[in-house]
DNA sequence: AACTATTTATAAGA
DNA sequence: TTCTTATAAATAGTT
């Protein structure tokens, strides 16, 4: 349990400091990702521990376009990180053409498409029956992911409005409290989810 | 107060969603620089608003540290890439209004970006319904595409292989031409279209 | 921005 | 390591 407000200093005991650095360190990386989701935000996290183990999340495209955009907004300089997948919109040119916008952006998704050929399929050029072969269970996989994941969120969804319902009805009863003799909270609650049973 | 579990997913109301990130935006941070001082770690984290903002903290050094150290952590890498699936424009309407080409390519992007981190980093960026589908469309395309092509590398296999049976066959036919009847080459050549027809 | 009812994170123990 | 649980901390909705 957590007996008494932490400390903010370092957790001298090595087993401790070991313990929280590791449920910590899920804590930051899941706070991280659910900012990023709720309000849309684009967000790095870099952690290294004390052993100089690296820990890491990019909640939209990679680290290296964080990296890239970090640098083009602060100015710094060096080139960029010479990563694969580098976008970004924010930092183009303001004012560009639309016709022109539309190219860039094209190029943009060219090369994002190539980088996961490349990268699932391997070499330059033509690929062989067998890279093909890999590279389709690759992207039969990734489908299968997103189907969950598609999955997931309409389960979501429907749990969500299930428990709307829920409210709705909860709230009529306690407006006819007053009135009313016996609890129905059963009656209500059991609708939804026959309803919505599948 | 907090009314209801949070549901994952971005916030719809602009005013709702940026008073959400700038509360959240304040917790991760106080969260990464207690990590930091509590287990001994270096941590950076990078946050760009949906407007492009930057907000940062690097808890040890600079940010310009952090990246230097993650670079040399992940070596670099990733020389870029030419391969032979890359798909375009399928799935825009022909002749759109340049600015909503504009956006239809931003949201391809972004779902791209998604959707590598997505495979890559385990799951980590969440995408929504939306891009989810938008995705899947994308790999179910590259999917028939890879099927092309493996059916055209097979049948171009099939057919040398054929050939090589028929230059066989003549030659043990011009081998044995005086005493052979019957001239069997039909046989093995029938059977191949047959087994990889599909 | 301040207030709180709740949810969420987590420290210590098992 | 993982689970449990008491408690601290964060925060969503309201004012």
């Amino acid at each position: 349990m957590v007996r008494g407000k932490i400390q903010l200093k370092r957790i001298e005991n090595p087993v401790h400091r070991q313990v929280t650095f590791c449920k910590r360190r899920t804590g930051l990386l899941k706070k991280a990702k659910e900012l990023s989701v709720l309000c849309d935000a684009e967000i790095g996290v870099v952690i290294f521990s004390p052993q100089g183990k690296l820990f890491e999340l990019a909640t939209k495209g990679t680290m290296e376009g964080v990296v890239d955009k970090y640098l083009k907004c602060t100015g710094g300089h060096r080139g960029s990180s010479s990563a694969t997948f580098t976008s970004q919109e924010q930092f183009q040119p303001p004012n560009l053409d639309p016709k022109d916008e539309v190219n860039v952006l094209k190029k943009e998704v060219e090369m994002l498409q190539k980088g996961i050929s490349y990268m699932f399929g391997g070499g330059d050029g033509a690929m062989n029956l067998e890279e093909l072969l890999l590279l389709e269970k690759h992207l039969e996989y990734w489908i299968s992911q997103i189907r969950s994941a598609k999955m997931e969120i309409m389960l979501q969804e429907i749990q969500s409005l299930r428990n709307k319902i829920e409210e709705n009805n909860n709230s009529i009863l306690d407006a006819n409290f007053a009135t009313v003799e016996t609890n129905y909270s059963y009656i209500p609650l059991a609708m939804p989810s026959e309803i919505f049973q599948f």
